[in-house]
DNA sequence: TATGAATGAGCATTCATTCAT
DNA sequence: CATGAATGAATGCTCATTCAT
């Protein structure tokens, strides 16, 4: 009985890791507003069994890269042991972030969507990744590197966009973008020429 | 004849600046994806018109928003004269393109988008706007006031996309951020924590 | 100028004629909820054409009976001037009524959903016939041959629903039963059996 | 060996009660038309554990209330000998059938559909009902009581009309509706109004 | 040249039914 | 025998684009 009941989870597992594979892969090549019929012949399987474990495409999404966003969260404590100085720490974290999200073609746009059917996708990106920004920011404005005051929020969504379109554009490296903006938060004050 | 002709021609730019009004009105409350309908009820014309007037919505949306960009490019010389110093123009120069972008409901992602759909719209505005902007930039490195080198293109890009979806969200300020990546450049160095 | 729009009104005109012929064929084989696909198909036109002329199912089932339901509305004072009695008069409306509804298969059903999709339909049966009913019911209570308190609307709603499943059911007359139904109201008083 | 043959027969039956007691549960909140999903998650059993017991909708439904429809059936010779008159009886009857249909939610609509998905259950009702309706019916003429003449399907047949979409319209009552029908088969004659 | 009716591909979503475990 | 994961047909709806008038 538990035997069986086992070997179906494992299926239903395996199957999971599966759609997941398959999402994030479409995801890739054509956006995170890829039609759900994509993903499902990518992955081999019916409509249904994606709806069956990702009831919303909030769902999907979210479950593609939670890995990869608790990886960043879980990044931030020992970045902020290991690195030379709280900025140094968080140069590094928004490089790891930049790394993940720069690839992951319409992510960005639709992490930061308002619209009611990306609610629970807005949420969990936020919820997550905001405090921890906040905790490295905060750091370096207490270390004396970070002058400019910007808040956590408006700092991700600012490095989010950064890595829209970014991919299959040889000509334009997010990376150097956010490092640009980061390197702004140090400048003690910013002129105002108009 | 002759007169027939040139009223006509004028009766014709008559007729296309009603279209560009109205495709400006939709674009601004329902983005610049709005369906064709939509635009050619505005304008109180037949979809077809709107057709034969812009072939492709790249069309469409390169016209609408022509002047403004034109303003842009035309506006670098005399920033260029009239600022502090070229840093100045530069910052001045990049608010002007942040004010006129970020109000434009889904204009950035659109801008940037490498879609073949767009590739008119793209091209059109990195062609006018990158020559300017590089201008304003070896200006601002000649002048010693920016130490970090970046090319006019991946600036451009940058900045549209602080602009992409910063309209409805008031916590979020595509102006500031911009200021902060612009400020970033007039870094000397940036430490490299990893 | 005129005589183009002339001429493509005409030609929508009949188009939509065609629509409302294949409709209600449709309607009568497979009833009020057959799919959009199946009658633009046999209208020999494409699904948008359907919502082009009528936006929501309930429209189109509106437009399908409305001559049909005007022509029972008119009947009315007809009937109450040439009919013997008033009573007459209802029986004989009742009996129009059943005819047409008798044959449309889910109609009656949809006629009194309280589903917010066929609101439209729902208002438009009910404000057109109860009135009517009632005027003819009123008469006849007042002629002396009516002895039950019945409302119009309740009367409507049970004629309505003896007329369900009345097609392809040689074995079942609707308009039997609605005339055993009108001849109870005729009834002086109802002993209460239990 | 029979001892385990007569507890799992047992078993079963126990396990089929629990199933025809959720079915009956979902069917008053979600209609008839329930998916077996739902009814399968209210039972706490595998879809496939309903499908076992009752292959087929109409299978399921007449389970459910096959105890109501023998009431019904049991209900009428008792009727027949208490009631003051054989019509008595048949209202008395009547007014039990309807008090068990009305509130079924969908399924005077389904029982009366001739459908071929609803084949056994239709077939199921009228024939454990239509014979007892005759026997009243036939007792009422032959008392008297009754002057028209209507053959029990039929009768059966507007009854279960008279109570579709009963439940949930308050303005709509169809115990009375079914009294008067009934009150019209004591009409000695019905003029005929054209 | 202008109009707008018509087309139909494309996508989301639900649920009956099957069958491997 | 029971489970419930998987399948995929069915259906509603939108809108870009074409073309007859």
């Amino acid at each position: 009985m538990t035997g069986t009941a086992r070997s179906k989870r494992a299926d239903a597992r395996r199957n999971e890791q599966t759609l997941l594979d398959a999402a994030a892969a479409v995801f890739v090549s054509s956006g995170v507003d890829a039609p759900v019929r994509a993903i499902a012949k990518k992955a081999g399987v019916g409509m249904g069994t994606i709806y069956r474990h990702f009831p919303t495409r909030a769902d999907l999404i979210v479950a593609v890269y939670r890995h990869q966003v608790e990886a960043c969260v879980e990044a931030a404590p020992r970045l902020l042991r290991e690195a030379a100085t709280p900025y140094a720490a968080l140069t590094r974290w928004v490089d790891q972030f930049v790394d993940f999200l720069a690839t992951k073609h319409g992510l960005a746009g639709v992490m930061q969507s308002s619209s009611a059917d990306f609610e629970a996708l807005h949420k969990y990106f936020l919820e997550r990744l905001v405090p921890v920004c906040a905790e490295l920011l905060t750091a370096a404005v207490e270390s004396g590197e970070v002058h400019q005051h910007v808040e956590a929020y408006s700092l991700m969504r600012g490095i989010g966009n950064l890595c829209v379109f970014a991919d299959g554009d040889a000509r334009y490296d997010p990376g150097r973008m956010t490092r640009l903006l980061l390197a702004g938060l140090t400048q003690p004050d910013l002129a105002d020429p108009g």
